[in-house]
DNA sequence: CGAACGTTTGAGATGACTCAAGCGTTGTGG
DNA sequence: CCACAACGCTTGAGTCATCTCAAACGTTCG
């Protein structure tokens, strides 16, 4: 189902049974959402969350020129705006980058179930926190990485929390974002990351075309980019060793 | 008391009595902490938060070559690692930046408290999502702004939490950071950040000198950095609009 | 008085940006 | 089925912001 996904593999805090029933039993709706479509616009109440089930989200800060700045980037099984729960508003907004399905989750109903479960509540108290931890892993690598640092870190991490949610073998993984899309990312500008990649590919840090990355060395990757996955708060770190450092 | 100004100002969240009374009942100590002492290292298990009275504390990430990016600044009357109470573990490292006066809350006591009080466990995580929502405000910052618009994009936020605290006029407030601090929350060298202070002097965007910060227009400080209150939350913003707007 | 620390300034290097143009692919309407 | 618009990718040339290295200066404190 589409709670599946959902904290799974995060330390500590997966759901049991009753809470992904739960969780499952609030939501009101599950819609398609075309590519593009801005969820939520800052500073308008919001009334629900949304589980992404499929597809990419994100969220961002415009500014005044017209440059946007991602704050985030969400795959299947994020509860992406689980943030405008406790705030009620949100200050950034939030689009969906591909064509995404969602489950629409009314903060009426998430309040109803969550009244007799304060675990469940710790549970996505403790899920917004690692929102809050990638952020700092992300101003991290904006104030000290270079630009293939930066595009390597957002790799590396994009990696990481794919093989999380089954959706990466550790080496290859489809990534349906352009150069554009990484530049935001990355405090870039869009001709930039295409020389950033191209010197990737000539180094052979990563290739990445067509809308799929194939990393041949993850941990040079993570070197390169000072990539840590404690961040994550993952069950386990193995994927993230290279044979090397393991042996 | 030692609980005054936390979630004070902040749209919603404000505490009531009987909150602020638990919370000082779950204070186990008060402490002084001389300046640039490590409190939390990334990795090591937290058993309590300390809430901040006095001076200034700082959470950061080092990368391999000694340089430090900060990811949060606080001031009196920040609960300054309640993430860690959820948490358990943290990813990164909290130092006092100045002499730091702190209230320890042992995370057991926290727990204690909040069995009766669901509307409590809200407001304290309403609090560190508005850590977030600033994270946020930094990425922006970080990935968008130039040099002198990133300083001054955070003496705005400084200006702006001060004022909400008390510390602040809205126009001249005491501000303990060097300017290897000031480097290090916005991704530059402490060489440029000098540079940038003479900048905005002779541009008389504001006049930061023997740990005092002075800003003549306000208004024209937020403009230069596209500075937004909103992710703040404050209860009310008209401080930081300036005489010429408001008319 | 000297050490430590923070600030200030200069000169030169470099990483990322801007502007501009061309190319390839995809989807759509004539 | 072709033409062309829209979009994303690629590359080049020149500029500019920020960095690095280096040195000097001021202040504080023991």
């Amino acid at each position: 189902m589409f709670t599946e996904r959902f904290l799974r593999d995060k330390r500590g805090a997966a759901l049991d049974a009753d809470e992904r029933c739960a969780i499952e039993a609030a939501v009101s709706e599950i819609r398609e959402i075309p590519p593009r479509s801005t969820v939520v616009r800052a500073g308008q109440p919001v009334q629900h969350s949304t589980l992404l089930i499929d597809g990419i989200m994100s969220r961002y800060i415009d500014d005044r020129q017209g440059m946007r700045q991602l704050a985030a980037v969400h795959f299947p099984g994020d509860f992406v705006d689980l943030h405008a729960f406790p705030l009620k508003v949100l200050e950034h907004d939030v689009q969906t980058t591909t064509l995404a399905q969602v489950a629409i989750v009314p903060h009426a109903a998430l309040e109803e179930i969550l009244a007799g479960r304060p675990q469940l509540i710790r549970k996505l108290w403790f899920a917004t926190l690692i929102d809050a931890a990638m952020h700092r892993a992300w101003l991290f690598r904006l104030g000290r990485l270079d630009a293939v640092g930066r595009v390597a870190h957002f790799l590396c991490e994009t990696n990481a929390r794919l093989v999380a949610a089954g959706l990466s073998d550790g080496r290859r993984f489809a990534l349906a974002l352009t150069q554009s899309d990484l530049a935001e990312i990355c405090g870039l500008t869009s001709v930039h990351v295409n020389r950033v990649m191209r010197q990737m590919r000539e180094e052979r840090l990563c290739v990445f075309r067509s809308s799929f990355v194939e990393i041949p060395d993850p941990a040079r990757l993570a070197a390169r980019s000072q990539f840590n996955p404690e961040y994550l708060y993952l069950e386990q770190t193995e994927p993230f060793r290279s044979p090397v450092e393991a042996i």
